[in-house]
DNA sequence: TGGCTATTTGGCTATAGTACCAAACAACAC
DNA sequence: GTGTTGTTTGGTACTATAGCCAAATAGCCA
């Protein structure tokens, strides 16, 4: 595929590629109650302070938080909340794919 | 992060990364107007026979897509319809972030 | 059966993503 | 200034993903 083929589709994979890690998902759920600084996830999450940085970084940089720096700390928040019902409607798929395997074990 | 620590944002960070790449997301937006075989992607996305059906595998694994096997043709289509409203969220996003953007150049 | 079409799978290489450690920065307190 | 806290950046190793080609499989039609 050329780089330039689909450039709409590529514009959204980026954004899709940012959302789609567990702890990036985590960061997201967890900054819909309210903004965060970064070392709050560090424990939570239970990776390096560099690691959730540089996941801040990515999830910033596809335009999906922004940041408050106030003294020493940097405040995470989200910048569109529409993200949040985008994760429930891929918890619905995902209910509904669970859902469907369980019913193949049962008819097993 | 160990492996078991987030289950539910692993099998969320599965479906998304499912979603993640252009030529997937071409797909998802094709099939929302009907069912297609993977040869008619074949032209549409310029890559080989074998990349566009492994495409449709991480689909079909994640649980995006569902195929129809007819003769010597498979068919596939969108499982869960409410695919497309995450994509147009996805959209909102884009255009959120590509309107600040712009306004960045504006002010320069 | 053989030949044809449609699709999948295996093997390979190249590229991208993740996580750690260490070092660099930034803002405050002293 | 030095020390401390909070965060980011650079380097490196490891793993995962994407693409191609070739081979295998599946279903049709003579």
């Amino acid at each position: 595929m050329t780089k330039t083929k689909m450039p709409l589709q590529e514009a959204k994979a980026k954004i899709l590629k940012a959302l789609a890690h567990p702890s990036r998902i985590y960061i997201i759920e967890t900054l819909a109650h309210g903004e965060k600084c970064v070392h709050e996830f560090v424990d939570e999450i239970g990776v390096d302070f560099s690691t959730i940085s540089k996941h801040l970084a990515i999830l910033r940089n596809a335009g999906i938080v922004q940041i408050d720096k106030r003294g020493q700390k940097v405040f995470y928040s989200l910048k569109t909340p529409c993200i949040i019902d985008f994760l429930s409607c891929i918890e619905d798929v995902l209910k509904h794919h669970l859902k469907e395997q369980n019913s193949l074990f049962e008819h097993k």
